[in-house]
DNA sequence: CACATACATTGACAAACATCGATGTATAGA
DNA sequence: TCTATACATCGATGTTTGTCAATGTATGTG
């Protein structure tokens, strides 16, 4: 999949206009577009947030399910999204997969947003 | 449409929780996911960042459809999408129409990024 | 009035997406 | 080895979304 592909949060830039400067790229335009399409959706939005104020910053899927209301399947599926997209990290400790936020992703994708 | 309104940004708000404490409210996530989803796109992130870099800070529509390579009816749509979340402002004059950033309203918009 | 311009709205269609049930994979324990 | 648990992946389905051509609505001009 050379096409369309997604750059973690972090690795993004706008380049340097701060605003009403330069029009942003078509190229820019889509990988910033794709970044928050990610955070675009009430599932994803919760989770993260569940993930966050879980204790010990991190959560496994099963913590999810329930207070999401979503099948696992489904909540596996946006979990995989928000790794793509570098909001979330896992690690892998025996059957658990453990969810946690990555330290200023969301910092940075707040940031974009005030470069348009 | 009663259900699943709308609300302009700014007037959007997680309540108090910063991070880490309670999860988002079912409630708040939807809106938070509307108000992303009108900047989730290429097209529209564009379309913000043409018309503040054209002089007077406002556009109109024929400005717009050149550099964006859209037809007008799908210029329209996506300003419409853009008003309706209260990103941009219109006013008209004469047979034209011309849209301004709504002030603040993408700041409003990463600041709430930041309390997830 | 007739005509042209600027824009919105409608209807249609294909692509993208959220969701779930079923199935596959890996790890842990009896 | 057999079974149960935790999770991912697959396939199908219904919904949302981006886009355009066609049409409608004002506004201005001759």
């Amino acid at each position: 999949m050379p096409a369309a592909q997604l750059i973690p949060v972090r690795d993004l830039q706008s380049c340097c206009a701060p605003l009403t400067r330069e029009a942003i790229s078509s190229g820019n335009a889509e990988s910033l577009a794709r970044s928050l399409k990610a955070l675009a959706d009430p599932s994803r939005l919760r989770l993260l947030s569940l993930v966050a104020a879980h204790e010990g910053g991190e959560a496994c899927v099963c913590d999810l399910t329930d207070p999401l209301g979503l099948s696992q399947p489904t909540v596996s599926h946006h979990l995989k999204v928000l790794v793509d997209a570098g909001y979330l990290s896992v690690q892998k400790r025996g059957t658990w997969h453990y969810y946690g936020l990555v330290p200023g992703a969301l910092d940075s994708a707040a940031g974009l947003l005030a470069t348009v």
